[in-house]
Order: C-alpha cells, then sequence, then structure tokens
DNA sequence: ATTAAAATGGCATTCGTTTGACATATTAAC
DNA sequence: GTTAATATGTCAAACGAATGCCATTTTAAT
C-alpha cells in the first residue's frame, strides 16, 4: 500500500494537519518540524495522491496536448517544446494524436474534461466549434480557428510564402507553382495559398495551384509529383511544407531535373530535423521555440485568471527564410 | 460550475444510485431509465470527475510513457503505435521526455505515481534500480533493463547487426567498421555491437568500432564522420542508428566516395519515415508495430493481474534488412 | 392472489487530502 | 507578568463518485 498522509504523521510524530501544511507551506509551522516532516516523507517515499488533492480543488497541473500526429518532425518538434515549457512551469502533459479522427478527437476532449486538466492546447481541428465551446477549459489554438473566443497562435504564413515566392521568383523563376493544401477552412494555413496568390499578381505571373493531400502516403505524393514535373513547364515550386518539398528534391533528381538551375524549391516549417539532415533544402522556418512559448504562456495565464478578457485572439509570429542548394545553389 | 451526478439526476428524475448505477452497469436497471439517465447525461454534457472515480479505487486509465524524446523519427514512430493501441484498449497516456536528464525522469516518475497511472512503459533509463524498484506500478521496457524484475520488450539487435555485417561482407565490403555507442550498460542495444563484433571475428576481419554520441548534434557527428571516412580505408560501415547512417551517406557524397562502389553502408531502425524519405538506405529494420503490441499487451495483462507471475523477462522480436542502394546498388 | 424477481430510492461510508474553526501550548517582546 | 505572536493539535466538513445495505415499489410468473 503506498504511503498516504497519516503514515507520514506518524512517521513524524506529528498530526495529519501539520504534514499538510508542510507540503502547502500554509500557516505557522518551525523548521524543526518542517525537516522532520520532509525527512519522513522522504523515508516513506511519500508522493501526495494528486487525485485527492484535485478533487479537492486544487489544480491538477496537466493540460492536455491534441495534435493529428507526433511522427511529421514539425509537430514532434513543436511538442517537445511545449513539454518543455510546461515541464519547468510544473506542468505535465497528455498527449493525445487525433489522427485528424472526429471520433478520437471527441473522444479525447471528453476524456480531458473527465481528467480535469487544467488547459488544452489544440493543434488539431475536426470537431464543430460548439464542441469547442462546450469544453468550458481554458484553450489555446496552433494554427487553427477552433471557435472565435479561442486564440490562436501562428506563423506568418502569408509573408512566409509571399517571401518564398518572391524570393523565386529573384532566382530566376517565372513558371512557379504551389504545391500543397488548398482546402479554404478559414485556418491560418489558409494564407499560405493566398501569399503565394497575391505574390504571384504582384509579380504578374500566372498562378498554379497544385493539390496534394498531406494525409496520404508519401507513394501517392511521390506519384502525384512526378506527373506534375513531367507534364508541367516548372521552373519553381513554393510547397506548404517541408515533407513534401523533400519529395519534390527527391523526383527531380529522378527526373535529372538540374536543382537549382532548371528547377528551384522552396519549403515551409524548417524544423531542426530539416536544417541538419537536409540542409540542402530551401525553407520558410517557423520559430517553434517561439509558437511554444506563446502558447504555453498565454495558456497558464488563461489558467490563472480564466475569467480575464481575451487581449488578442490571433497572435502572429514572424517567420525567416532559410536559403540554400536547392533554390539557390549554396 | 461542470455538472455532477447529482445535476444529472435531477434531470433525469431520478437518484445518484441509479445514474450510477446506469454508468457502471451495475444492479438491475430497466432500459426506459438507462435511456432516461443517458439522455440527461447528454444534454448536460456529461463527464464523470474521473479523479473522484479514481479515488474511489477505480483505474485511472492512464498509463505513463517515458521516453528520452519524440523527435527521434523512431520514438516518435514507437510512441505514436503505443498511444494507438492504449487507446483502442481505453487507456491514455501521459508522456514524458526525460531528455536523458535524471532530475526530469525522477520528477516524472514521481509525478506518475502521484497522478496514480495504473502502469509505466519505459524507454529511458538513468535512474538507479532501486527508483525503479519503489515505484510499486506495473513497468514494461524498451531495450532497457531497468530492474531484473521489470520486463524488457527489444528488436534481435545481435541478430541484426550480424545480418548487416555479414551483408556488406557478401557485398563485397572487407573493412567494415561499426558507428555507434559503444558504451556497455547492460542493455540490449549493446548487442548491437556484440552482433557486428560476433560476425567480424567469424568472418575472419578486424574490427574497428567508432564511438559516436547521441547526444551530440548532428554538426559534430558530421565532423567526426568526415574525419572518419578521411582517415580510414573503410569499404563498409555498420551505423547503430538510420540517422547516423543517413549522415554517413551525405558526407560520402560530399567526399565523393562512391556509394555503394566504395563504400556500403547499414543503417539500423528502419522506420516508415526512413523508408519513405530515405528509400536509399539499407537498414536494419526493427518491428515497431509489434514492439508496441507487445509493450502495451504485457503492460494490460500486468496492469489486471499484478500479482501473477511474470513469465519472461527478455522478449526479443526479430528484425529484418531492407536491401537498397546504399548497399547493393539497387 | 401469492410470491419472487426486477427496478429504484435513500442513506451512509469510503477514497486521500485540504482547510477552516477552535483550542492549547510554547516562545518572545515589553 | 501580561500580551501577542508563533507553533501545533483536534475535529469536522468538504471534494465527486462508488457501492453496500435496506426499504420500497413495480412487474411478471405461477
Amino acid at each position: 500500500m503506498r504511503p498516504k498522509l497519516i503514515d507520514v504523521a506518524k512517521k513524524a510524530g506529528v498530526s495529519v494537519t501539520t504534514v499538510s501544511r508542510v507540503i502547502n507551506n500554509y500557516g505557522y509551522l518551525s523548521q524543526a518540524t518542517k525537516d522532520k516532516v520532509h525527512a519522513a516523507m522522504d523515508s516513506l517515499n511519500y508522493q501526495p495522491n494528486s487525485l485527492a488533492r484535485s478533487l479537492h480543488g486544487k489544480k491538477t497541473q496537466l493540460v492536455g496536448v491534441i495534435f493529428p500526429s507526433i511522427i511529421n518532425p514539425f509537430f514532434a518538434e513543436l511538442i517537445e517544446q511545449i513539454e518543455n515549457k510546461l515541464f519547468s512551469n510544473n506542468y505535465k502533459i497528455i498527449l493525445c494524436n487525433s489522427a485528424d479522427n472526429r471520433e478520437k478527437e471527441r473522444d479525447y476532449l471528453k476524456m480531458l474534461i473527465a481528467n480535469q486538466v487544467d488547459g488544452i492546447i489544440a493543434g488539431t481541428h475536426n470537431l464543430g466549434i460548439n464542441e469547442y465551446n462546450k469544453v468550458g477549459l481554458p484553450i489555446v489554438s496552433f494554427d487553427r480557428l477552433l471557435s472565435p473566443n479561442i486564440p490562436i497562435v501562428s506563423s506568418d504564413n502569408f509573408k512566409g510564402t509571399s517571401m518564398a515566392t518572391s524570393e523565386l521568383y529573384q532566382a530566376g523563376a517565372r513558371h512557379i507553382y504551389f504545391l500543397g493544401n488548398p482546402r479554404k477552412a478559414g485556418n491560418p494555413t489558409d494564407y499560405r495559398l493566398q501569399g503565394y496568390q497575391s505574390t504571384i499578381k504582384k509579380l504578374k505571373l500566372t498562378s498554379h495551384v497544385h493539390a496534394i493531400n498531406f494525409a496520404e502516403s508519401p507513394t501517392l505524393k511521390l506519384l502525384s509529383i512526378k506527373k506534375l514535373l513531367m507534364q508541367h513547364n516548372i521552373d519553381g515550386i513554393v510547397c506548404s511544407d517541408d515533407l513534401t518539398a523533400i519529395l519534390v528534391l527527391k523526383t527531380a533528381n529522378e527526373l535529372d531535373i538540374a536543382v537549382p538551375e532548371q528547377l528551384k524549391i522552396v519549403g515551409f516549417d524548417g524544423t531542426s530535423f530539416i536544417q541538419e539532415y537536409h540542409p540542402e533544402l530551401s525553407t520558410i522556418v517557423q520559430p517553434i521555440s517561439d509558437i511554444a512559448s506563446l502558447l504555453v504562456s498565454i495558456l497558464l495565464q488563461r489558467i490563472d485568471e480564466p475569467d480575464s478578457k481575451l487581449e488578442q485572439t490571433q497572435y502572429i509570429l514572424p517567420v525567416k527564410l532559410l536559403r540554400s542548394h536547392s533554390t539557390f545553389g549554396y
């Protein structure tokens, strides 16, 4: 049997109240008593039952983190950063992979409520706004519009693809394609398409948007990319994520299309993983660490003051262009 | 205020006892009552407070999952599989990144106990055996020896590097190096080195073990690899993981060493990620899905019957060799 | 109509901890 | 030596749900 308060009290020769006071640092306490109690806790390897504490109104110090998957390096790095920052604020995470599945997302949401998490960070969205509004917990979202009163943190997606497009132009590309998810959903990621389109217009070029399904297997994606590269006259591609960009790079190699001479490529995300293992790729770098910090700090603030009015519902963080071989040859 | 049992009872016009009976499916219940209660729960969006239930002795349906990091695709894929299998068994995970840090691992262990998780799956190990024995919860480990009475699941690491080494030999390599972590810790991963050494001996070749620190940044790793490739006469490399193998491949390209003609490479892990984005790499494929299934099923069994004797403490799963361009040119 | 089974309610206790109210004892200050 | 602050203890009531016990009512079988 795991030791409880009363065991510690007996061991230390004090009352349970005193032990509780030591744990919660409340009321008058002498140093001697504190030491005695701590010694007893250590020797018994006592851990307060967090369930009982939370039941009594204390916070659980748990945050639900919902993302579609952790396999995508971008999500993995973001989640790891979030976990780190929460950990140093004495919060732990319950990780939920929604797999872009309504049912799973709904189940997880219910579970998080049942487990009395103090708040939620969401990077997925397959449910209706109502379901999020009903949660009744502080929520912060990454890159998704969950509900008008749930704050969103995102990168400057518009600026990102704008930069990518005009850099391709400056590097000499004139037939610039956009490869990514064109589905409009009111999410900040839609701005990636818009940034491309707006810049294309400004440059007086023709817009070419090629849809690609993220959920698809890389094999199918490769096929689609191959077809694209073979059937069209393309000298520049803006990809809405780095993994897709890598597939383009790979396909170009296979088809003996010279990169960057014949084809210039820019990706999106710029994870450390990509920077380290695919430094040849030019990409728009999202400030992952800053995103994580902001998500966490907004959430913690809302946990501490649930009734405070939202200062902002949109936080847009700056992106950087990382120039490399695939667009510039150096 | 979140609705509670009594609110549901009022709404449904029944007693709390009845509601509890519906939820726990216990005692005599008419279909009509069940429906009424369910309707009331739905309309109130009621979720039983899992803290209160667990406090009363019910399981928390939470499993702690401790790994060094989720950024490594191998861990990411393994964790995702674990998460999936646990989810379909109605368990959720608390994800803990130990960052190979004693303090963090200890903190997380304490937290998991405090949160009354039903069990732990661990893929990290920086603490003493005692600390794991003191936990007093079902634990299953991946690839790490935590304590003599904690079951370990791992791939057939010995066989893996044996296969890798002899395949390199058969493909013509005679100066075969091992690149990886040579530190002996009594962990199953030590067998990777042993598999290499034993096969080298059998083939009457000379063993060349080159240490590489996993925690190091890829940039530093690259330097170390460059030095290795430049200063030694090498025609085959067995890497203890795929990411390292990719760096070797990359370095070989830079140094204009022809792969596979002058240098043949085999990695280790064989994640879907690597198979999809680096199909050119030969590698030893660990059966990630099987590992996850086994970890989960052993854990759940120990959760259900904590007092049952351990049937086995070592479970070794078969690996496969995936042949590709980097060793065979096709 | 009698009897048993089925369906529900009421009440009290339990889980481990927190915390407020109140009492008492020790120490320090004036 | 009085007063006040400090230090500890006792006791009881929460927190939300589970459940055993007992009582009562409804339903169904004979």
